[in-house]
RNA sequence: GGUGAGUUACUCAAGCGGCCAAAGAGGGCAGACUGUAAAUCUGCUGGUUUUUACCUUCGAAGGUUCGAAUCCUUCACUCACCA
């Protein structure tokens, strides 16, 4: 496998937010390329249920760049670490997961990572294996390596010292015990969001007071913007994509970012090459191809990669009967009710209003529509037959009166 | 431990006895315009088929009052300064 290391290292480059020792990573691509020596890339993951979202696939797209690149990625799972819980959150202490859920989720890690990475050139490991055997001498031996003062110097150590907010005494061993993974693990590279700089860091340093021979390279990824472009992707905030979604929602969801949030997902999430990007982006400048044509594109990148180019297509064909015809969607739920039926109440049955108030709001507004008709009467009774709702653009039932 | 300030809807934030389902901003939803969006303009934004009405909601529980988000008491939590 041959590839230009300039060509490559821009790549590896790509929409990252920080890269500690980028001179170790070049030396360790032109070490591969001579002598066809794998490195390892490492990464951690909380043990929890995963539910990944396209915020989580930036840093594991950069993981399977390395894969092609002659890097063996390691992908940590924190099992030891879950139960700590990392400080950077909320500071909940967590429970320790038993041995069977940690698998089951483990499982389901692999299901929705190996989308994305090649499993011959990734080693699953949990850091349970080592961290447990370290007992008590070990732990204490770990925290002789580091001091108060140093470990106050990460920012929310210090944010919440200084406002005398509690820090537990095992926080303080989060980052000591992520570093040991690194010890244990003899990474060459390992791989983080930026909001885990102090711990990447920690794994550095470690990795030189144990003797390990080797003093890993880092690289920070920022945290990806979610749809509304603001906030980082998160569920809670619902402008995520997940990457077990299905495929006319994923279409519709990349669709409706905005354009300039469309260029920053090329970038972070496309596979397409540095030059192929430039080129759509001058396109779209000159006005020789259609932002929303560009926009397909990555929509059907993105499904592709977690459904199929099958799905992909059907995704975009249905997208554009809805939306461009404005035709109803082929499949709709289906509700079974039994009637005669007050409109505001059937549209509440049916899941596409909150309440019956918001229900009368819609229909004032000329929201509502029953079979493509828009209607005005918000005291509609609805007898028996079968009719397609619909309220806004997006929201669709169809309810069987009985 | 002491003293002071605060806790209002999805979030921030006004209100300090009746005109309060509660200003304003953000967010969200919807309409127009589009390229699907974004931007812009407009409307809505606790619930209930009594919809110019009724019911529940202003940290929690009691109390005063014809009437309380507003006054009083206790409790819980948050913050600031002091120790």
């Amino acid at each position: 496998m041959l590839f230009d290391i300039k060509e490559a290292m821009r790549e590896i480059k790509r929409g990252t937010a920080e890269i500690i020792d980028e001179e170790r990573i070049e030396k360790l691509l032109k070490n591969f390329l001579e002598t066809g020596e794998n490195y390892t890339v490492k990464a951690g993951f909380d043990p929890t249920a995963p539910d990944l979202h396209l915020g989580h696939t930036v840093l594991i797209q950069k993981l399977a760049l390395f894969q092609q690149y002659g890097g063996i990625v390691q992908f940590l799972i924190g099992d030891f670490t879950g139960m700590i819980g990392d400080p950077t959150g909320k500071n909940e202490t967590r429970k320790k997961l038993d041995r069977e859920t940690v698998e089951k989720n483990a499982q389901s890690y692999k299901e929705q990572v190996f989308k994305i990475l090649d499993p011959k050139k990734t080693e699953v490991v949990f850091n349970s294996t080592w961290l447990d055997k370290l007992g008590a001498a070990g732990l204490v031996e770990l925290t002789t390596t580091f001091n108060v003062a140093r470990m106050l110097e990460r920012d929310d150590f210090d944010k919440r010292y200084k406002s005398q907010t509690a820090i537990s005494i095992s926080e303080f061993l989060y980052p000591l015990l992520q570093g040991y993974d690194s010890v244990a693990l003899k990474s060459d590279i390992e791989l983080g969001g930026t909001d885990q700089k102090f711990n990447l860091l920690m794994g550095r340093t470690l990795q030189r007071t144990y003797n390990t021979g080797k003093e890993q390279a880092v690289l920070m990824m920022p945290l990806l913007e979610g749809l509304d472009g603001v906030n980082k992707m998160s569920k809670s905030l619902n402008n995520y994509i997940g990457v077990t979604e299905e495929p006319n929602t994923m279409f519709g969801k990349v669709l409706s970012a905005s354009d300039e949030l469309m260029w920053r997902y090329y970038d972070l999430l496309s596979t397409r090459s540095i030059a192929e990007i430039e080129d759509l982006k001058s396109e779209v400048a000159t006005g020789s191809m259609h932002p929303k044509a560009v926009k397909e594109h990555l929509a059907c990148e993105i499904i592709e990669r977690f459904h199929s180019q099958e799905d992909a297509l059907k995704a975009k064909e249905e997208f554009d009967r809805v939306h461009k015809q404005s035709e109803i969607p082929s499949d709709i739920k289906e509700y079974a009710l039994e009637g005669p039926l007050w409109i505001a109440k059937a549209l509440v049955d049916a899941k596409i209003s909150p309440s019956t108030s918001q229900s009368r709001r819609d229909i004032k507004q000329g929201a509502v529509k029953i079979n493509q008709e828009k209607i005005s009467d918000e005291q509609l009774q609805l007898q028996t037959g079968e009719y397609i709702l619909q309220v806004g653009k997006r929201k669709f039932a169809k309810v069987k009166v009985s």
